[in-house]
DNA sequence: AATTGGGTAGAGCGTTCGTTCTAGAGCTGT
DNA sequence: ACAGCTCTAGAACGAACGCTCTACCCAATT
């Protein structure tokens, strides 16, 4: 057995999160999906459904820093790095179906109301990569307080963009709004010197 | 008896839908909320729960349009109309405990997968807005590629900065992700002719 | 060899889900 | 007065929910 019981079970859970929220995930499908019991769920998640779903959220909010990470950092400019992100997404997304949108977006929307641990989760793991993005655009020269305004912008964007595609089964809407968010950083006019 | 029962419970579901999603709200609940019984619900929507979540959602759809469809008439340019959008959007936010956010998002993200017609009132109220920042900028002026393209990215920016707001129950987000559309849509330099 | 304890296994608890069903209330046309 | 209709009312069903519980496996410790 090469992966251990509670990483099968956070993965299956994050990915199943991803594509049907919190509600309309079952502990019981959660042991199917992980090959793991109901035993084993609880022996290491006593806090019970949540606690799963937590850590699972966290995991994706790693995870996709990750990807985010790589893609921002493959190209020099900020313009072209956020351009070149959309299409990564994009990509990924056809792939999938249209089914794997933002691992977070959909358990956040459902937990809104009662200021849960899972909901603290999601918030942290938007977060952590508008933070990605507003260190690349420190990293290239840009004030502040617009690298602030733009890196929140760009993480929303891409989180509605993600949506749309999904919705509409298209790539283009991704697409459309990297190209979008690219004009936008490089109507900032910085030259990117470093690096 | 103002409002007949079938209005009732249409409007009822539809915050709830865009409170805590589709699988989360339950047709109990509905009955309860809309102060209608079971059997009043399943006479008026034989189609059981999905027909009543697709009337709700068609409903939000329309409200949101003309909500929408306001805020854009309200100003000549468009990145005016945006920017005051956005701050609309986000005052009724914070007004409403960051709890009623995009009416459609937790319902669509719910039912990607399985193609259903909740899933495609969600495309079409999606499309609907799009559409209405569509015809604003095409009556400004803006080229037709061009106003396209910003209209889907408008759209999908302020679903996004949306569930970004709510996620930090933070006004900041939307603000942004408005100031920032605006000036992405002056750099297109088109002077607003007609009107 | 015996014991301990982390991990596995799943039956079963109480509750809630969406739906169906029967019964009746209130009105209209004859 | 009566039949025929729309609409209301809620009990009851099987299925699924999250969770608890006991029993068991097995490697490491004594």
């Amino acid at each position: 057995m090469q992966t251990s019981t509670r990483d099968r079970i956070v993965v299956a859970t994050a990915r199943l999160l991803q594509r049907q929220g919190y509600v309309g995930t079952g502990i019981k499908q959660i042991a199917k999906e992980s090959q793991a019991t109901l035993g084993s769920i609880y022996h290491f998640f006593p806090g019970g459904k949540e606690a799963v779903a937590v850590a699972a959220i966290r995991h994706s909010g790693q995870e996709f820093a990750a990807l985010l990470k790589d893609s921002l950092d493959s190209e020099p400019e900020p313009a072209e790095a956020v351009l070149s992100c959309t299409r990564e997404l994009a990509a990924g997304l056809k792939e999938s179906g249209w089914v794997d949108g933002c691992p977070v977006a959909a358990a956040a929307l459902e937990t809104l109301g009662a200021d849960s641990e899972l909901q603290q989760a999601c918030a942290d793991a938007l977060n952590g990569w508008e933070r990605l993005v507003l260190d690349k655009l420190l990293g290239c020269g840009f004030p502040a307080d617009d690298a602030r305004e733009l890196a929140t912008t760009v993480i929303s964007a891409i989180e509605g963009a993600e949506v749309t595609a999904q919705v509409n089964r298209s790539e283009e809407p991704l697409l459309a709004a990297g190209r979008q968010l690219a004009r936008l950083i490089r109507s900032y006019g910085v030259e990117t010197a470093r690096r």
